[in-house]
DNA sequence: CCCTGATTCGC
DNA sequence: GCGAATCAGG
């Protein structure tokens, strides 16, 4: 098997749709688990949750033991590991609880600047995020100017979220099955209908394959979507 | 044991 | 580029 163009969309779709690898790989069919993970890899894709790299918390609990990840090499070893990764600073370890402002200059009306002014009482709050929200005026040092974190509404499911299922069908949307009945994440299409077919402009391309008449008369009504295509 | 994804490395 | 072999955590 070769990876075609829609053996790759497919893996794409599955994958970033939180399939496991083992599911993309007998839906595809002719490739190993192993395969559709080399390919994700190939291809970009990266790092969904995976059970084994879900390590690496915070083990700030002193741990100065350098930990020089030295197995006895059974082949052979890749000195040329990642140094610079290994040192990055990573992210600054946000202090849990900034610490109460000293009363130093309590009174002090010199201070045009409300950088340090410690005479409101500190608001800390929990943003959505998880971030914290602070003060006018207290601007910790480091504190990112803006989390780079979006809030997202958290689909319930990865996997069967934004499918069709079959009680999802109507006159308006698309019938086209996805994947093969009886597994579990077989579902329809849904997508707005071509007006007149009982599925979407794209698949109404797959579903009537442009067959001419005996005798090559013209077909009257020119189909409203592009000629079939082989996705 | 089973599962998972990550990584390596010969092809 | 591909994927079996291997690794490693749940």
């Amino acid at each position: 098997m070769s990876w075609t163009d829609e053996r790759i969309a497919t893996l794409k779709k599955m994958w970033e749709g939180g399939s496991t690898a083992s599911q993309i790989a007998d839906e595809l069919g002719g490739v190993s688990r192993n395969a559709v993970i080399g390919k994700a890899h190939r291809l970009g894709l990266k790092s969904r949750p995976s059970p084994v790299k879900a390590n690496d918390k915070k083990k700030a609990a002193a741990a100065p033991k350098a930990a020089p990840k030295a197995p006895a090499p059974k082949k052979a070893a890749k000195p040329a590991a990642k140094p610079a990764a290994a040192a990055a600073p990573a992210a600054p370890p946000e202090p849990a609880a900034p610490p109460p402002a000293p009363r130093q200059d309590a009174g002090n009306p010199s201070q045009p600047m409300p950088n340090k002014n410690s005479n409101l009482p500190k608001i800390v709050s929990v943003g959505p995020g998880g971030f914290l929200r602070q003060g006018p005026g207290d601007q910790q040092p480091p504190i990112p100017p803006a989390p780079p974190r979006r809030l997202v509404p958290a689909k319930p499911s990865p996997e069967i979220a934004d499918k069709t299922s079959l009680l999802d069908l109507s006159d308006k949307v698309c019938r086209w099955p996805m994947g093969h009945p009886g597994e579990p994440d077989f579902h329809f299409c849904g997508e707005a209908v071509n007006p007149g077919f009982p599925y979407c402009v794209e698949h109404c391309g797959r579903a009537y394959q442009a067959q001419l008449p005996r005798g090559a008369r013209r077909p009257p009504p020119p189909l409203p979507f592009g000629g079939p295509r082989v996705r």
